[in-house]
Order: C-alpha cells, then structure tokens, then sequence
DNA sequence: TGCGGTACAGCAAGCGCTTTCTATGCAGTA
DNA sequence: TACTGCATAGAAAGCGCTTGCTGTACCGCA
C-alpha cells in the first residue's frame, strides 16, 4: 500500500529510526548513509505520515488562523500576512508547518469549534484576528479554550483583537476607539455638526470601539448626539446602501456619513449618490481600514488607515517565536487618519 | 498531563474500546453507558487526540483549500463558500471536518510543498482554485501530485482552474476565454477598434485564456492587434494603474482598455481620471470577475461576473462526496457579462 | 597495549486511538 | 431444561513514527 518508513529503512539498508533521523536532521548521521536514505526516500516517493509522526512526537506542525470573514480582503490581508511569516512553505525558517486559515463567519459557535479542532490537532500556535464577540457566555467559553490551548503549549495570538485577559494569549490590539475618534475630530474640524453613524453588528468589539471613538469626539466638541444618527448594519456595502437610506430618511439635514469601514463607505457613497447627493459637496463620507480599494473610490475615500499586513506579519512571527511579545503581552497598533476627497466643509 | 481516552473510561468505568465507540457513535452502545461516558468527558474536559485518532484510523478530517491569493477577494469569496459546504463546523452533514485554506502567493513551489503537507496529513479533500500556472514541469509535478493524492483516497476538485487530464480530479473550469471575448465583443459593438489590453501575470492558464478570448473577439471582426496594445502585469490595482499609463504612452489614441480584473481595471480607472480622460466619454474601461466593490466604481464597472461562491459551495459539496461529479468529470461554468456605466461609445 | 571518548546505528518501548475478535448475559425458543 | 441468538462490553493487536538507551567501531592519547 502506502509507503511506510520502514520500507525506507527496508531499501536504504538501515534501521527506521535510523530514517527518521534522516529526516529530521535533529541527530548526527554519517554523510553516506543519510544519501542512502534520501535516494531510497526518493526512489518510493516516501511521504512522511503526519498523524503518526504527531502522535509519536507529541507535536505538530499546524498553525491555525481564525478570521471572521474570508471574503473580506480585511481578513484576506492579514491572513496572508500572517500566513507568509508562519513560514509555511516558502518560509524563511524552520520544518515546514502547515498554516491554515478557518473561517468563522463571525458564529460564536463556529469559532469555538474551531478552537477544538485546533486543539485536537494540537495545532503549534493559533492567531485569531479581528474583533471579538461581546457575549459574555461565549467570552468566557473562548477564554477557557485559549488558556487550554495555552496550556497545552500552543502559542495564542490575537491579532486585532482585544486582550483576552488571564489566557496567556498575547494581543496585538487596533485602536479603533482612537482612530474612530480622530476620524470624527476630522469631519467636526471641517464644521460638520450633523453626523450620521452606520455603525458594525451589534456585540463586536470592533463596532464598539469605532463607535465609542466617534461619540468621545462629540462629546468632546459639545456636540449632543441625535439618537436618529446611528444605524447598525453589517460589514459590508449592501448594508452601507441600505443604512445610509434609512440615515437621510430619518435627517436629511445630515452633512457627514461616518461609516464602520471602507466597504460600508462606498454602499453609504452610493445611496448618497443614488439619492441625487454631491460627496463631499453635499454630504461628506468616512470610511475606516483604509482597503486597497478605497482610493479608488470617487472621490478617494477618508478613512483609517490599519497597518494590516505589518500587524499581521509581527503577529505570525510572535506565533512562531520569531519574535518577542510586547511588554505586558499586549500591544496597541494605531491607525493612520487619511484625509482624502470623501471628506470636506459641509454645504451652507 | 492531558487527559486520554484511557482517563476517560476510567472515570466511566468502561474499557477505552467503548468510550471510543460512544464518541464515534458507529456501533451499539447502552444508552445508560453511553451518559456515562458523555458524562466524564464532559467532567474531564476530554478532547480527542487528532493525530493520534487519525493513525488509528488511517482517515482524516482535514480539507485543504489553495488559493493564489488569499487578500484578493476573488479568492476569499471562493473559499469562503467551499469552505462553507466542507461543512466545517456549522456546515449540516456529518463528523466536523477542519477546512483549512493555503495560500500559496502564486508560488510554484508553494503549490507542490501545501499538496505534499496535505498529503502527509492524509487530507480528505483538497481543493485546488483559480488559474494554473503554465509551466510544463511544475504542471506534471502537479499531476503526479494529485495522481498520489487520488490513490490515497483523497478527494481532489478544480475550481475554476483548467482540468488536469489523468490525474482523476473534477474540474469545474471558468469559461474565461468565452467571457474574455463577449467582453470585447461587446466594445466593439459599441464601435471600438483600438483597444488596449492589460492582462495578467504571464503563465498563467487565467491569463492566457481571457487574453485569447480578447484576441478572438479582435479577430472575428477583422481588427489587428497592435503590438503596443497589450501589457503584461500583475493582478492587481497598482499593476493596472502602471500598465494603463503605459498603455497611454504608447498608443494615445486607444480609446477603450480592457483588464484583465476588477482590480486592475481599477487602477485603470484611476491612471485615466489622473491623466485628465473621462470615463466612459474619452475612454472606456472593463474589468473582469464582477466583484462586489466593482458595482460600487464610478462609473460603475462594465464586466464579466463569474459565479464565484456558486462555483465554490458546488466544489465544496463534491469534494464532500454531497453532489455527484459533472459527466466526464468536467464542467464549465460561464460568466455574464454585466454592462455598466465604464464602457459607452468611442470619442470622436 | 589499553582505556576513555566520540560518532554512529539499532532496539524497543511507547504515543493515544480504532477495531477485530472474543467473552458474557440474558431473552426467546424448542 | 438446554440451546440458539442477539445485544453489549472488553482484550489486545496494531496504526507509523520518535527517541532514550544500548551497543559497536574506531580514534587518540597515555
């Protein structure tokens, strides 16, 4: 049937453990006989039997990536960040280690799930990335899992995402609060007094945070906050169209559509659009994540610019120990206000 | 230390053959023994050993997807949908199964090293997406790959890649050459005749053919190509942006530019607005994909929308053994072409 | 010449689970 | 009462690999 290590050590002439120290270079070999094996190695195309070599090692080379929502180039970037400095194939360093990523489709239930298969696996490290659900339930459930991982010896990372506290997870943390907060100091500077907010799902961090940020920002220019400013919706552009009809329905008197991210910007610039409205002459736009796509918007879009790829890529060398953790375990990665032509003075 | 399955039906005061059973639910349990055993797990906190369950049973619950480019959202979308009928957790059918996705940069070398650990841990289906590249050796070694991976009872679909003749795999192949030329067909119609072409990465079996179609549109209405009409670049925004400038030096007269995506077709958009030419009025522009941002371009993006996540969640259920496999093993899904705003008649 | 040291190589004991085969108990049947 | 058959449960043999420990040469040095 399948190759098996000792058929290697079969053709080769050796033992198996002889073999499998070929294979691991982590024990001295003499140089002829390692040729033996690799040529027998190569000579039945042996591949490695992961379970088994996981199981007798205790070890394994998966690493696990948590997004949210695959098709969302947010979690793309960062995945693929992350991703590339796990090594993986191609990676600088190290054995190959199978870096994967698994899609929660923002279900608690999913993520949890996920977090045992990983743990079944006794995945190497997990990364989870971007926000957080609010329940406290299932907070809890997911801070029992991560110290389990921990535990374990499985390396935790969060990366843009709050620090989940006493799980050992190390947290590589947005400041959405501060960057939803300079955003709007923005658009207030500008003279905006009547700002529309179309706030993430309900629960998420993420929303939360960008929101909080945005009130601090009234609040700090005295400005009282109509209740009809703020819808909730979901991430993306179909919600933001939507969102931002309800929005001028309730006040068309609004001269500013703050949006939870560049996605729900450009559904918000359509509708204004759609609805015979100048950006920013009539109505000024905001976005936040500062996409690839969001200069291209027309006009460019102002948003928040989240060093993604580079959060990314600092969170998946800590996961590989390539790096040390910040002091405390937490960092806070802030992002970059980007004034573009989405945003201006409002009309008189 | 960790707790087995041995701790386990010691607290249930069951051998270790029926804790098992009870787990896999694959054989007659007493439904009194059966609590029992829930019960310790549950006190126990027990989770399966992965590995080591996989070398017993020589299966394993792993499914790998590969994508070119996990940040693109043309790739995003696919995965999350295959990912989604993998079943993965949440998904409806049967035993949980770890969807995982591989992001291989569009590295040869990457492709080969993500099948070969796939291999190793004795995947259950792998799912291979987007363009092939064209290098004749990394496409045998990649056959020879699937061939092995087939044998070993590993389920192996294509979406939206090329088949792979003799290697047992389905393919559910894109029809970009048919898209590619109703594309161009369709400015032609509008009264273009030079027509400039940024297509994608060279070797690339998605290149090649939307470039063909280009081609064939061209031919069937008796138009030559000039050589200064078609660039190469990558798949991406700024690709596009470079390309249309260059595209512009060289033949100022063009009056429509196809790309060879949404995203290039983008930057294409924004290289014309930052020469001073209008769109469509001047120039007109057409992407391909139809991604969800594509809509959301001013104007609106003329283009050619593949179905994607339909494409995808079909995969999934294949490689799941859920939907029977197209005759022959092979199916071509066709585009639509979506006409927009970017495309209109020629200037003068 | 003899002995400690070094450099390899092999033996064999698991790693934690699955599964075949073999009890065992008890109800049903003759 | 004796026997067959079914429903469960357990014993034990691996699955294919890693690794601690045990040789066995062979080298250098006293």
């Amino acid at each position: 049937m399948t190759v098996t290590l000792a058929d290697v050590a079969a053709r080769a002439q050796v033992s198996p453990a002889t073999v499998s120290r070929v294979l691991n270079g982590n024990y001295p070999v003499a140089a002829s006989t390692r040729e033996r094996v690799l040529k027998a190695v190569d000579d039945l195309d042996y591949v490695l039997n992961g379970p088994a070599s996981a199981l007798a090692a205790a070890t394994s080379d998966l690493v696990g990536i948590l997004v949210n929502d695959i098709a969302d180039p947010f979690f793309g970037i960062m995945a693929g960040a992350i991703q590339s400095e796990i090594g993986g194939p191609g990676g600088r360093a190290g054995g190959e280690r199978l870096a994967v990523v698994c899609n929660t489709g923002g279900s608690p239930e999913r993520e949890l799930t996920y977090l045992t298969l990983l743990q079944r696996q006794r995945a190497a490290a997990v990364v989870l990335t971007g926000g957080a659900m609010e329940d406290a339930a299932h907070q809890a459930a997911v801070a029992v899992k991560l110290r389990k991982l921990a535990e374990a010896g499985t390396r935790v990372v969060l990366c843009g995402r709050p620090p989940a506290p006493d799980t050992g997870a190390i947290a590589l943390t947005f400041d959405n609060r501060g960057g939803g907060r300079e955003l709007t100091d923005h658009l207030i500077g500008l003279g905006h007094r009547r700002l529309g907010y179309i706030a993430g799902p309900q629960e998420r961090t993420t929303t939360r945070h960008r929101l909080e940020g945005h009130r601090a920002a009234l609040a700090a220019h005295g400005i009282e906050e109509d209740p009809r400013w703020a819808v909730h919706g979901r991430y993306d552009r179909q919600s933001g169209y939507e969102a931002t009809l309800e929005l001028l329905r309730r006040d068309p008197s609004l001269t500013a559509v703050v949006a939870a991210n560049d996605s729900v910007a450009l559904g918000a610039c359509a509708a204004l659009r759609d609805s015979g409205l100048r950006i920013p002459d009539d109505v000024s736009v905001a976005g936040f994540d500062d996409l690839p796509f969001s200069i291209d918007a027309v006009p460019a879009l102002t948003t928040v610019r989240l060093p993604l790829a580079e959060a990314g890529a600092r969170a998946g060398r800590i996961a590989m120990g390539r790096e040390e953790a910040p002091p405390g375990g937490i960092a806070t990665v802030r992002g970059e206000l980007m004034v573009r032509g989405s945003s201006g003075g409002p009309r008189e």
